[in-house]
DNA sequence: GATAAATACCTTGCATTACAAGATACTAAA
DNA sequence: TTTAGTATCTTGTAATGCAAGGTATTTATC
């Protein structure tokens, strides 16, 4: 029962979102996350799982120097990761879906609220 | 990558919403979380949680006799249940909100609609 | 050169949780 | 007795987010 628990198998498809953007690192997207109301993302959750879907062959990346600190790591979404994307948006839309209802259903038992 | 995953932290605070509305058992609430769209939830899942919920006094349960099988258990909600639940709600809400701005955000990335 | 801070990536081990598979038991019908 | 539907519980497995710790680069300060 925890904000962690409630990310698992979203936060994949969340990447891909952010991926699909634009070129993008994972340290920034730690950053971006944060911006969108995720909380601080552990780092050790962000690159095992990069790492997992450049296995999978969901995304690519290139090694770019940067100015300020080692090289940051670009991904790119393959045509396949973008296959998942779409997968992961709907599988998102029905789970948000289902939820609202179950939530709102019980919510309102007993008062039909006709007027 | 798949649907179960991603109802990880959820499905707790979606049988207390089923719960708070009427005494519920078990097997009846599968069958509600199918009809909201959840698919088949096994029962290897729904049964643990309930006993975890009721061994953190979330939830307290009697049984009843039934006119066509075993005894039910039916479930109610504790106060602590209730607080629980509405604690559930809001990190539903703040979840919900920060994939659709990671999605939407990412989605419409280069292409500001200004129109 | 030494030290510290910010950036950037990776690894190991752990906790949580949904599920498949199977067990148990009661009622009703054949 | 057998079959089917209802109803609950247990065991072992897989997936995944995270804490904690490690490595390396750049810049700035001493």
């Amino acid at each position: 029962m925890s904000q962690t628990q409630m990310m698992k198998g979203i936060l994949d498809g969340c990447l891909l979102a952010i991926i699909r953007g634009k070129e993008v690192y994972g340290y920034e997207m730690a950053e971006r996350l944060s911006e969108y109301g995720f909380g601080e993302v552990s780092e050790g959750t962000i690159y095992p799982l990069l790492m997992r879907m450049q296995r999978e062959g969901l995304v690519t990346s290139v090694k770019k120097a940067s100015t300020a600190g080692p090289k940051r790591k670009y991904y790119s979404l393959t045509d396949k990761g973008r296959q998942e994307l779409e997968a992961f948006l709907e599988r998102w839309k029905r789970l948000e879906r289902s939820v609202n209802e179950a939530i709102r259903q019980e919510t309102n038992e007993g008062s039909e609220g006709s007027a």
